[in-house]
RNA sequence: UCCUCGGUAGCUCAAUGGUAGAGCAUGCGGCUGUUAACCGCAGGGUUGUAGGUUCGAGUCCUACCCGAGGAGCCA
């Protein structure tokens, strides 16, 4: 049976007078003994629910309709009309309710029409997506993603699907999770004692990724402006609200650039993403703006107007050791600035994002490219404020002897990179790129404080329930 | 992994070492074109787990489990 969206009804694609039938859930119902009930039924489609008027004339108002509760769910066929009382503009004139499916025990179910603790929502993940605060996470974390491939495929850039799985140990981000099918009851050793790979499913070492980027490189060496939108994996033991174990990662890769190029990249396609939030979602925000973060929306909407501060990692220093503050961790040139650093450059000292460009070399990875100063690369850091790190990426360095010499010097095993050091060897090109941590932006963009509450299923250490 | 704090009714939280309570939710009744309605009554508990101290432990001690905040690692 065909059926409307509440959203399409709300806000008024459908006009007054119109016979309509909706499907969704109860959140909840209140009587008139006057003989009528009024029944609020969400399906999701927008943040609020709809009013459904229903007269003690059905058939089974007695029965059924004043024994509805919260997340009972429902089709409702009836007249569109204006609404008689304050609080909304139209609602359902019901002639029909039909319950598909009743709550047992209504007294136990999870989800109540109150405000419940994020921690609570946590360990009834199946359920929390029917709360005013997923829902809308769930709706605004889609219109990134949608948003995310539109402003890539506006750009001419192709959407490269890199591999999960991973024979190459060389990815050098951190602990990885191993892929296998050998029992590990019972392992296949070689002669010298050690696990027998070979006889492995894919006959090497093979773990989850964790980061599309070296691949992506191969198709930036040919397709020119491509990107990687998908998930990731980290084996850490971190347990706090900024890490998942399994998050998504978008990791865009330009050829012919450098890294003010890819500056340019991160924050326009920042902002070109955030006002769809503002543009689609204006629901989902006032509801973030009222009962989760007081200036979520506000801060956006300066957010997508203003321009990132950019800042040369030196003068970071600098501007950190003039600070005046008590840092636990004392600034020094060559050091990585810690969580508190960051968050004084982000939040005290400009407030508003802030591009770190330029680190001292030996606290980055061996791809980025080194600067004429010999002691730099052209890495940056995109640093949101409550959040941290929001981005992190880099010029990549396209010179074979500077590469291998980089390589060498942080004594990786040259012969894994091949295909990689190919790259440099046929055809080079200067190119570079960034991460941006997907469910990051989902936290800066709601407010939402932990990232465990704005993925659907998280992932963490000791964690993988649903 | 380290530091700090926490775990009591379906949910949010009280309870000086001395009879475990409230609000919301649920059930029943009352009232009302209602807006997380309101009023009354009722049911609802192995106080995270396992030990220990004590005449007596939700409360004190030990270990473990789980959660939160911070740190490290990073996106």
């Amino acid at each position: 049976m065909a059926h409307h969206m509440i959203s399409h009804l709300l806000a008024g694609k459908v006009p007054v007078g119109a016979e309509v039938t909706v499907k969704g859930w109860v959140r909840t119902r209140r009587d008139s003994k006057a003989g009528l009930s009024f029944v609020q039924v969400h399906d999701g489609t927008c943040f609020d629910p709809i009013q459904v008027v229903a007269p003690g004339s059905l058939p089974n108002y007695d029965g059924e309709i004043i024994r509805l509760t919260a997340g009972c769910s429902v089709v409702c066929t009836g007249t569109l009309v204006e609404s008689m009382g304050k609080g909304q503009a139209v609602e359902i004139q019901a002639a029909a309710i039909e319950v598909l499916g009743w709550v047992d025990d209504p007294e136990t179910y999870p989800m109540q029409p109150k405000r419940h603790s994020m921690e609570y929502l946590r360990e009834v993940a199946h359920l929390r997506p029917r709360t005013n605060t997923i829902g809308a996470v769930t709706r605004v974390r889609n219109c990134l993603a949608q948003a995310t491939h539109r402003f890539f495929h506006e750009r001419g850039f192709f959407w490269i699907h890199t591999p999960i799985i991973t024979a190459s140990d060389c990815e050098g981000a951190g602990e990885m999770f191993r892929v296998s099918t050998l029992d590990l009851a019972n392992l296949p050793r070689t002669a010298d004692g050690k696990v027998d790979y070979s006889q492995d499913f894919f006959g090497k070492e093979s773990f989850l990724t964790v980061s599309g980027q070296l691949n992506v490189e191969a198709y930036c060496c040919a397709l020119s402006r491509v990107y990687t939108f998908g998930p990731t994996f980290r084996a850490e033991n971190s347990n706090t609200s900024r890490h998942l174990s399994e998050f998504w990662m978008i990791e865009p890769e330009i050829a012919f650039a450098d890294l003010s190029a890819d500056a340019d990249l991160a924050e326009e396609f920042l902002r070109t993403i955030f006002k769809a939030v503002l543009d689609e979602r204006g629901d989902d925000m006032a509801f973030f703006a009222q009962h989760v973060q007081k200036d979520a929306l506000t801060r956006l909407e300066s957010f997508v107007q203003s321009s990132f501060e950019r800042m040369d990692y030196g003068d970071a220093v600098k501007a950190l050791e003039k600070s005046g503050k008590a840092f636990e961790y004392p600034v020094k040139w060559g050091m990585d600035l810690q969580s508190e650093h960051e968050r004084y450059l982000c939040e005290e000292l400009c407030k508003r994002p802030v591009v770190v460009m330029n680190y001292p070399k030996d606290i980055k990875a061996f791809y980025m490219r080194l600067n004429d100063d010999g002691r730099t690369v052209a890495a940056m850091d995109v640093l949101a404020p409550g959040i941290g790190e929001i981005i992190g990426g880099s010029q990549r360095e396209e010179r074979l002897d500077v590469l291998d010499a980089r390589i060498d010097a942080m004594g990786l095993p040259k012969a894994g990179y091949w295909w990689y050091r190919d790259l440099r060897r046929y055809g080079t090109v200067p190119h570079a790129g960034f991460g941006l941590g997907f469910e990051r932006a989902v936290n800066y963009v709601t407010g939402i404080a932990n990232i465990r509450d704005v993925i659907p299923f998280p992932r963490a250490p000791k964690s993988a329930e649903f």
